[in-house]
RNA sequence: CGGGACGUAGCGCAGCUUGGCAGCGCGCAGCGUUCGGGACGCUGAGGUCGUGGGUUCAAAUCCCACCGUCCCGACCA
């Protein structure tokens, strides 16, 4: 069939191509009895962008975590791409691509080898070398700025967009958590702290912007950096039940942080005159609800000290924390610098402490690094287990009776707990987390040799930032955020295509040819427009039209075609209006050109 | 890695308890009637029943092992 050539890539290699749907390798219909299970998809299983993205025909699967991008897919990952590309290069980032193949050696040098434990892919080659497959890729960007030798040649924003692997122990929820994805990942280089921030500040601004334009209101909130090691991070959320991190933010004020990293008001609790330590039996009293239901007196769930053990990189660990808070354990993990926990096995902590849990307390302890929450500190009058099953101690008084290896913030936020800033009530949210910016220092630069020198001949280790983005996460975001109950509505920016023309009675020279007109004006005019004119029913394509999201949708039948009319919908609300034919390029651009920029 | 579920046609599933011709719906192909909100009739194509082993005259069905996928947990920049 004769198509608009301008508007298909292919043409001159391929004469007949038209862009239609039907041009589409992979183009679904589903059953009637498939569309329920859409709508009734419960919002806290899988992930409804999944099914959504699979039954609008954006994605497949082909393993747990390894998708294909059919078409549509592609259309929006480059879109995504596009509007990441032009705001890294609007605060002079500097693309490039890197390999995702890498020798074990780099990683070795930067100790990520086993610091990142099994989640990095490791393979050999047929000459037995060791390799890995990129997660991210300080090492080598690291390894480039080796060749910088001057002040003079700083600062410097590196970035590329490329796929990036980790053998997660659990890919889940579609596109949310993959073991295969295109990561934005760029790297600043600075002579000093003051160039970081700057750096640093910059990303903060651009991935503001970045995530507008998708049509995401995500919120930038302080966050652990984890193994990636460095002094500060932010990571930007986006709100949703399908994510998998808690988000702490005020009411009041504009504190926000991910429960890894924040903390909160407590209100001072009185002790009285610290007492005598004094040994009681506690037969039976394993918990401390059982505890404090037995002592209401001395041993209420905040008068107590919950003792945990954890192995910490192989390491034994006493963790203590107040009757009633819990353990937030990526903040004991950054607290003692380490990779990797886990709660200690009944045996071993019976090796280590002659109790079981239930009886266990830091009190003269001394075989064992001792970490106490904050919470803790000054306290008097407490209770905790005797390391003897079945005895407590009570008249604990903190500083005197038990010597903690180091304190720390390490308990978990939890709702209704007070801002740790204007003291008003928290709240708690699931987010998904669809960037991370990092400070980083000068770890993988001394681990590299990247040395410049300053103006005084001096030399330096350069000073790094990194930051990452998501991309198909970014569009498992867009989607969560952005749909109803008959299909994906895309935010005109990084939706697939602009506008889509539905034809009725497609089989109709007329009102096809008419169509067609309509296209090829559309397409002159920059739209991005997709033509459906298959020879369907117009209930089928109003429901595709639906499932697929495209932003404005151009209805031209013959019966409107008659009288000069086509009819104008909107996915978003499905507002229609008839527009006259020859106004309908106009007044389409009109809508399109205020969203296109997004934010 | 622990717990649970599942694996039968492109998709969604039934059949398995009690072994005996491999089925249904949708989709797909052809013809016809339809056509502004998921039409219908007739005809037809399409399956190593996840893989391997075992029991049996006979296995989709019973037993064992393995593989894969999903969910919960653990884990996770």
């Amino acid at each position: 069939m004769a198509g608009p050539a301008a508007a298909c890539g292919l043409t001159e290699s391929h004469p007949g191509c038209d862009v239609s749907l039907t041009t589409l390798p992979v183009f679904m219909r589903w059953s009637e009895a498939h569309i329920p299970t859409l709508r009734d998809a419960p919002a806290d299983a899988e992930a409804v962008s999944h099914k959504l993205l699979v039954r609008a025909g954006f994605i497949r699967q082909l393993a747990a975590g390894s998708y294909t991008m059919l078409p549509l897919g592609q259309k929006v990952r480059l879109k995504i791409m596009a509007i990441i590309r032009e705001e890294m290069d609007a605060i002079g980032g500097q693309e490039m691509v890197l390999p995702t193949l890498h020798p074990a050696e780099v990683w070795k040098q930067s100790a990520r080898y086993d610091l990142m434990g099994e989640e990095l892919f490791k393979l050999k080659d047929r000459k037995g070398t060791d390799l890995v497959l990129g997660m991210t890729e300080e090492e080598i960007f690291a390894m480039l700025a080796t060749e910088l030798f001057s002040y003079r040649d700083l600062p410097q924003i590196w970035y590329q967009m490329h796929t990036k692997f980790r053998d997660e122990p659990r890919p889940k929820s579609g596109l949310l958590r993959v073991r295969e994805f295109t990561m934005k990942d760029s790297y600043t280089l600075d002579i000093d702290a003051p160039g970081l921030d700057q750096g640093f500040d910059r990303h903060h601004e651009a991935y503001k912007r970045i995530f507008a334009r998708m049509g995401l209101d995500a919120v930038d909130v302080q966050a652990s950096s984890g193994a990636m090691g460095g002094s500060e991070s932010i990571e930007f959320m986006q709100r949703s039940d399908a994510g998998e991190d808690w988000i702490v933010t005020c009411t009041n004020c504009d504190y926000r942080a991910n429960v890894e990293k924040a903390t909160s008001a407590l209100e001072l609790i009185d002790d009285g005159d610290t007492g005598e330590l004094e040994r009681f039996p506690t037969p039976g009293l394993r918990t401390i609800q059982a505890l404090a239901d037995a002592h209401p007196d001395i041993a209420d769930a905040r008068q107590q000290i919950k003792s945990l053990v954890y192995f910490v990189d192989g390491e034994p660990l006493l963790v203590l924390l107040r009757g009633d808070h819990g353990l937030q354990e990526q903040k004991m993990l950054d607290a003692v610098a380490a990779a990797d926990g886990r709660p200690a096995e009944a045996e071993e902590i019976r090796e280590l402490l002659g109790a079981d849990p239930g009886s266990l307390g830091a009190v003269g302890v001394k075989n064992l690094r001792v970490i106490a929450d904050s919470a803790l500190e000054g306290r008097v009058n407490m209770t905790t287990g005797a390391n003897q099953d079945d005895w407590h101690y009570k008249g604990v008084d903190v500083a005197r009776d038990i010597e903690p290896t180091r304190w720390a913030d390490l308990r978990e936020v939890t709702t209704g707990e007070k801002c740790v800033e204007c003291n008003h009530p928290v709240e708690l949210w699931k987010g998904i987390e669809i960037g991370h910016i990092f400070k980083l220092g000068i770890m993988y630069s001394e681990a590299f040799g990247a040395y410049v020198q300053d103006e005084d001949g001096e030399s330096h280790p350069i000073i790094m930032g990194s930051y990452g983005i998501g991309v198909e996460r970014g569009i498992a975001a867009a989607v969560e955020a952005n749909h109803d109950e008959n299909g994906i509505v895309w935010p005109v920016p990084i939706a697939p295509y602009e506008v889509l023309l539905t034809v009725i009675r497609a089989d109709d020279e007329d009102t096809l040819a008419r169509a067609e007109e309509i296209y090829s004006g559309m397409a002159s005019a920059g739209l991005d427009v997709l033509l459906d004119d298959r020879v369907e029913r117009p209930g089928v394509k109003f429901a595709d039209a639906e499932l697929i999201g495209i932003p404005y949708r151009v209805t031209i039948g013959p019966r409107g075609v008659a009288e000069g009319m086509v009819e104008l919908t909107a996915r978003q609300g499905l507002e229609k209006e008839d527009v006259a034919i020859g106004d309908v390029i106009t007044a389409v651009v009109e809508r399109v050109m205020a969203e296109r920029n997004g934010g």
